[in-house]
DNA sequence: TTATCATATGAATGTAAATACATATGAATG
DNA sequence: CATTCATATGTATTTACATTCATATGATAA
């Protein structure tokens, strides 16, 4: 680390959020970067749904979509509501539909340039 | 899963984006997801800078940087220009901001709510 | 062409986390 | 109140991956 950006590195350290909400960020997007959790919220862009549909829509053991579920429920991505046995589960508001749009925009993007 | 779901199944069903592009997203995003690169991404707002400048900021070694740069560039999130010995790296598109502009509001908005 | 600086890469290691399995909770129904 | 259905949770296992260390590449200058 010999030559020198100290100029540089004071400005864009003065710049940088704190820590904490970095790390709240990438935990947030964390939460996006798993194939399981990104079809289960797809699926919720059409419709509520219980915990046993989501299975069985994906193939999945009812236990792995409820540790799934809980995921998304602890980052405010869904939220649910009981009807005597059953859960249902929804969206917690646009923000994701707006997060994954921006994802889907910038894959489509790079996909267009080749 | 004895109760019966198969009308709103099959209508999920059909709007599910194909496997591929569902895990495409979910890799996008897994990419936003660790802190180190969300730190890069960040001191990246504000100016281009040389690997060892970035190394020096988040108080990291050269090589944990090389690696996450590669993964940040593989995601087409990131470019670089070479400048004699030196690498400068700078974020590829608008969309880095926006994404994280997105997950920022969505942070916001639940803090607000306590 | 040797030496040095900046960066990249390969391999190893430790840790996080996704799933499965077993079981617990909670609600309705007989 | 015992049983069944729907969901939740605890634990174990396996896989993915972030970092470190050692080393390679690539560019410049002496």
């Amino acid at each position: 680390m010999a030559h020198n950006h100290e100029q540089i590195l004071t400005k864009v350290k003065s710049e940088l959020p704190q820590d904490e909400l970095i790390c709240d960020l990438a935990d947030l997007f964390k939460v996006f970067g798993d194939t399981t959790r990104m079809k289960i919220l797809y699926s919720l862009f059409e419709s509520e749904l219980c915990v046993c549909a989501i299975a069985e829509l994906l193939g999945m053991a009812q236990s792995a979509i409820s540790h799934q579920l809980k995921v998304l429920k602890n980052a405010n991505l869904v939220a649910n509501r009981r009807e005597g046995k059953t859960v249902y589960y929804f969206l917690a508001d646009g923000h994701v539909r707006d997060i994954v749009a921006q994802g889907f925009e910038h894959l489509m993007e790079k996909h267009k340039e080749k």
